[in-house]
DNA sequence: ATCAAATATTACCTATACGTAATAAATTTT
DNA sequence: AAAATTTATTACGTATAGGTAATATTTGAT
């Protein structure tokens, strides 16, 4: 503990000294998401959806066969069951979509786009093509493709310590 | 619309044919994320804090000189004057730092660290480099700093997009 | 100096994020 | 097949994201 407030009262932070702030990837993480989120919601909100609302519409869209169920969207969403069923409860209200018990697994709901859900989704997909040609035009498009596969390892392995985070807390 | 309704009819999705799905810039940045941060969260949760008020800590020891308004980490962190304000608040009730009236600015509150809020941010510090060991690990050590550059690149254009979004709405 | 415009913060609202516990239905075990 | 376990969802609680409006203060214009 001294040394910790030893450290802290003379001038060098020590966090500063390893990796400069502008390179730190927590920092730019969060910058560069809370960033696009922002842009996105502030740009579609005359259309009465949210980029998480989106997102589900989305999903929906690209597996508009049966639906999908809110497991299977909370895996593509990256997100959370908790999250995912009052984000399709409001949207079920807005006349979004409809949610119906499964039939082969009676747990289940099923999801299904409304007309209106489809409308909606491709009202907003446009601009959300505009916003991310806007954006990813800051890049020298030849460095875009290894750029995106880099960041999918790095997302990956952020899901992954989430998962190790969470088991050592339980079996181990 | 009714071009809408038929490209959906068929099979062709053409989200899906643009850009594949593990190419997409905002699917890969929300997988990063919340990856990252769930990681986080579940790793430092029994020392009281969540990753967000990590945030706030690092903040405040780096610049530890005078403390910070509330403006100043506003900024800082990318966020809002909102959310700021009931985090330094939940922050200031567990006694992890004080905000006192600034005495140049009287509308301002300048943030100052508690010796635990102090000591928090060196124990969850360990922790957040370790995390950000393990994930960064993922890449090749050479792609590193590119890699982080380009996305500096990007945040710095979703921030200025979403700041083009708002300005949209007002003036013009 | 005074009044108007800009600014830092708070108050209040809705939408996530996500943890824990409860519930119900499917699956596995004995 | 009945009981134990796993699994999909809901219910409820706390924390964060961020919009709008109100408040207090500072700054700028007259």
């Amino acid at each position: 503990m001294d040394d910790i407030s030893s450290a802290l009262d003379q001038g060098a932070m020590p966090d500063e000294v390893d990796s400069p702030v502008k390179f730190r990837f927590p920092l730019l993480l969060r910058r560069a998401w809370y960033g696009l989120n922002q842009a996105f919601r502030r740009r579609i909100v005359h259309l009465g959806i949210t980029p998480d609302q989106y997102t589900v519409l989305r999903n929906l869209c690209e597996k508009h066969t049966d639906g999908l169920t809110q497991k299977d969207l909370t895996q593509r969403m990256s997100s959370d069951p908790n999250t995912v069923a009052s984000l399709l409860e409001r949207m079920e209200s807005a006349g979004l979509l409809t949610r119906k018990i499964d039939d082969q697994d009676r747990r289940a709901r099923r999801i299904m786009l409304s007309a209106v859900g489809k409308k909606r989704f491709y009202q907003a997909q446009a601009i959300a093509q505009e916003l991310q040609g806007e954006v990813l035009g800051a890049l020298n498009g030849d460095d875009c493709p290894r750029f995106m596969h880099e960041l999918g390892i790095l997302a990956d392995a952020c899901r992954e310590a989430a998962d190790r985070s969470l088991k050592g807390t339980k079996s181990s």
